[in-house]
DNA sequence: TATGAATGAGGCTTCATTCAT
DNA sequence: GATGAATGAAGCCTCATTCAT
């Protein structure tokens, strides 16, 4: 693993047990096992870092979900792939997961990554706003359904870390994605 | 209105605006009109302040829906009435449910506060489970389905500071609610 | 002695030995015997921090000359007195004096103050133009004369640093006030 | 050019214009096109660096002086000869020159090379010398006049490089020369 | 000779908190 | 209770310099 890589991995740890304000640089490079430059010739300031990161971890994401996006044609099965994919990559991605939940929102993700990173989702909405237009979904604003879909998944990923072996059990499976889809569709 | 309600009410804004951590005391003392030593005749430390602003914050949502759950006896009708006192705080509040969102869930808060005031709800909490025997709601761990809750109305919340004028619109608040209502209900 | 003027005089002194920015600020506070907020208390920045020593010395110096300026009425005679009373002030304030030399013209010093302190000597200026309409002094540009007339110190003002009991010499005074006087007179 | 060479001009151009300790010699070597490494192997040191600069600098003036000191046998002649290559050296070269004025006497030359260019003029110090024992200099100390000589340059060539026009003007020219003259000469 | 990633000491500044008035 | 000057620990970042390639 690159230095560069061993400062993205120690901070991302860093960051979510105690904060981003307090997490001193000078913990990350220990933790990385780097010297204080160091993170300082690759990242220009601490922002640039965490911001590095947040793009790092939505583009995996993106590129995780796109086959099932493109693959299917059933509305149903593609939005139960993903929710399952979504769900996998929490259990699997604990650390990546409370990143993106705890700074996603937060202002310390530059307004332009942001935007960067969500542009990478826009095939995803382009779905919601076909399944509203079918009817296949409540006639919600687009905006407002993404919103509710996404803190469906926080709320159950939330659960789900500190009841992992839940997700073995099929029935609790079905009652949650019935919760899921039902948040939405009209049938 | 005191000294005190002052720095709280300064600390309320300069808090979700900024963070807190980017927030100095003294920034606070400043836009309280008082002077640094004030702040800490009133709140032996910063922690103390920001805890205080959020038992403030959760005792008042309490009383405020204190009545309708003491009220009414049909669940449904329960549920609808503790949805709109919930949204329309927000819309009367927005500072305040900022501050429930960005730091109910950040180690800022003390465990201490946050259990008693976590004990504050336990009257719709134990509604939720009532439900959920008499198979209303699905069959999911409580947990879930506050989780799952309190997620969908963080989403309706920040839709609507966005959106005011759609609280008018009868037949969106119908479709929201219809939303939450069968993101746990059965039938 | 305020501890802000503590600082004032610690900075002045370690400013000329070492140069601005080989004076760290811990060994201003230091030397001031104040903590290292303190000197931040006071002054915003290192740069505020030489911006108003340049401000005070430049100040005092104008104050000083104000009476010479204002009281007589022969040429000659006001700008003896003049020449007479920098380099007395100089002999007196070898630390002040050197500042200015060594940071008068350096970027150190903000536009703003140089503007602001520039004024103090238009009083100066304008007894040089008026010795320039009346043919006394040289037909030079005002702005030519000033700089001639400052460097004619600056120069006087080192040599006597290091010879301090040249001063004390009649003969030498009136040859060196010679050498000043016939930089810019015609006769 | 050798990477050398265009070390030493990109650096002459920041040093003057950022200071030297404003610097970086990350910048130097980006402006000089080459890379961090590359400057540390031509000179040892940032200050090496600075001190070759000023060797050069100082050589290079002396070299262009020679002929004038060598030549003419009449006093005034010879200074006058000077008195001009001086002022156009400075109009050629505004960059040098401003390198001599703000790190001439600055401490970041070291003594040694400091000593080891001052021998370089010790022709113009004799001449000097012997114009005041002929009596056609003030009897001032040489050290005095060479002060006083140099800081007339100084401003002088402050004043012309902002005002480079005037160079042409032969009224202006003969009345700076007065004023260099008169500064010293008896008559 | 040339490169540029890596180093780590050190600088400026911030800020929660104290305390004498 | 109220004030605000004073404190000093700690944080972010810069930068001259080294060294393996």
């Amino acid at each position: 693993m690159s230095k560069r890589d061993q400062i993205m991995t120690a901070a991302l740890g860093l960051f979510i047990e105690n904060g981003f304000d307090k997490t001193p640089t000078s913990a990350i490079s220990k933790a990385a096992g780097v010297a204080t430059g160091t993170l300082f010739h690759h990242f220009k300031t601490k922002e640039e870092l965490i911001d590095t990161i947040y793009e790092e971890i939505k583009f995996s994401l993106r590129d995780m979900l796109a086959p099932a996006l493109a693959g299917q044609t059933e509305l149903k099965a593609i939005f139960h792939d993903v929710w399952i994919m979504m769900l996998e990559w929490t259990l699997e991605n604990p650390e990546k997961y409370r990143f993106l939940h705890q700074f996603g929102e937060s202002a310390l993700i530059s307004a332009n990554t942001r935007e960067r990173t969500q542009e990478a989702f826009s095939d995803f909405c382009n779905l919601v706003e076909n399944a509203i237009e079918a009817g296949t979904f409540r006639p919600l604003p687009v905006d407002v359904c993404m919103g509710l879909m996404s803190s469906h998944l926080y709320a159950s990923s939330n659960y789900l870390l500190e009841h992992k072996e839940l997700w073995q059990d099929a029935e609790f499976r079905k009652q949650l994605f019935g919760s899921y889809w039902h948040t939405l569709a009209t049938a």
